[in-house]
DNA sequence: TCTATAGTTAGCTTCATGGCTAACCAATTG
DNA sequence: CAATTGGTTAGCCATGAAGCTAACTATAGA
């Protein structure tokens, strides 16, 4: 459970880098070999590889090695934990985006209650 | 639009530090000081203010001073594009998954017709 | 077997991050 | 006005991240 936060800060530590950012849409379209990946960048092999091994270490990336070529895929499930993340703060949030306007509702009601001596009997609205 | 893509890896940032997770949780429920959000957390005030920075950079945060103490809500618009990005990546993948089962599909078909006369129809599995 | 290819390991720089203390405003409050 | 509270600025330190080169391993192909 605490593993699992901890997985939280790696997969969004992960997707901070525009870098591994597009080897992660890359790998949406199908898996790669560690060359292939590389290619559209202009930096050298060791320094791309970190990435590699940033993204296997989050999670997002599994790899297996076959003979002297390394295939790399993404495991999607690491995606949908962190999009989980978003939904629930969204959730949250919403939850009480609700709230704040059912009390702003209460508020309206309450000042056109005590201003006016209630010409007409108030209808709840939507 | 490259700004944009800049946004991103700011806001994945921001996000891969457990302290601010937790502050834009607790910002999820309603604003806050500055004193209120730093009270959980057993850290000097400067250093936690650099989180609170790291987060209105990143845009995920808005606050204003009044008087001497500062109110910071949560901007859940940045909220809202980092998610976008998730869900464009899952779409590709599940592009991909229907393409590739479809291709699975036409592989069995294939290998049915030519190896088989079709004689029991295939139950999905779970 | 020799050579080229695909990754890997090791080690080095440089800069960013996350933490601290100490000292410093500037509003409130007594 | 004096003291407290809430936040800010400045500056320091340790660690880690992102890049590089050089040298190495191991498979594939000629």
């Amino acid at each position: 459970m605490a593993n699992q936060l901890n997985q939280l800060d790696q997969i969004f530590a992960a997707l901070a880098d525009p870098t591994r950012r597009a080897i992660v849409m890359r790998l949406c379209a199908g898996e790669a070999s560690v060359g292939e990946l590389a290619d559209p960048f202009d930096m050298a092999l060791p320094s791309f590889m970190k990435h590699i091994h940033v993204l296997e270490v989050s999670g997002l990336v599994q790899s297996e090695k076959s003979g002297r070529v390394r295939t790399c895929r993404l495991s999607p499930d690491a995606l949908l934990g962190a999009e989980d993340w978003f939904q629930q703060q969204r959730a949250i949030w919403e939850a009480r985006l609700d709230r704040f306007e059912a009390y702003v509702m209460k508020l309206k009601k309450e000042r056109a209650g005590a201003k006016r001596p209630s010409r007409t009997t108030k209808r709840k609205g939507s």
